[in-house]
DNA sequence: TTTATATATCAAGATATATTGATATATTGT
DNA sequence: ACAATATATCAATATATCTTGATATATAAA
């Protein structure tokens, strides 16, 4: 029950089902990513993603210091259908802007 | 989106999961059965039925001096996947306690 | 028509969650 | 070692949601 209300909760916010779908559209990004294309602040940003992670929708890699999100795999048969309804609602999600400062 | 998050918001309560429970697995019950079941005030169970009515979880049903609350059918698959997992939770729901003074 | 039961809704206070700005830590380049 | 970039977390404030108690409306029984 507190994993389906963490799940739940974590996807009734409209800044994290955008950045969930960012995500899902294209696949691995950093933090700074994020940032630049969502034009947020970072901490904002980091907050949602560790509550996206914490709930099992995202994984996180970190190389060098950037911290790569992306959808974890495998994902259950519950998160997929919720991952599937978000794609088809008509949701504004800015294009990915890469600016980190150094490749 | 409004409407996602309408839905996701509905099922992001402890009470309003069990609620939803309890009228999936006993059909359809009037608002004092689960005041009664769940020992809640009567204003705090009515607010909950309306939000999970309005998420598009439940019809209800006037006959009488009753509201007769039930699962609304056809439900879509979105809605279906989340009942489903629901009832995999393993969550406490009171009995039927059915003590409308009238039959 | 008076009374009791069932339900809905509102206002106030309590609780939870989101946002911001500041600060801390880690990594890399100079 | 120092400076710059990337990220995480904390404290304060703002915002949203939940609970309660009071009140309003409707139906039915006496």
């Amino acid at each position: 029950m507190d994993i389906f209300l963490k799940t739940i909760g974590s996807i009734n916010d409209e800044t994290r089902l955008k950045i969930l779908h960012f995500i899902d559209v294209n696949g691995e990004v950093c933090v700074c990513d994020i940032e630049k294309s969502f034009e947020m602040i970072q901490s904002r940003i980091s907050r949602h993603l560790k509550i996206l992670k914490d709930a099992g929708f995202l994984k996180v890699d970190r190389r060098g210091r950037w911290a790569y999100y992306s959808i974890r795999k495998p994902l259950d048969q519950f998160r997929q259908s919720i991952l599937k309804e978000i794609s088809c609602l008509d949701m504004n999600i800015p294009l990915l802007n890469k600016s980190c400062k150094v490749g």
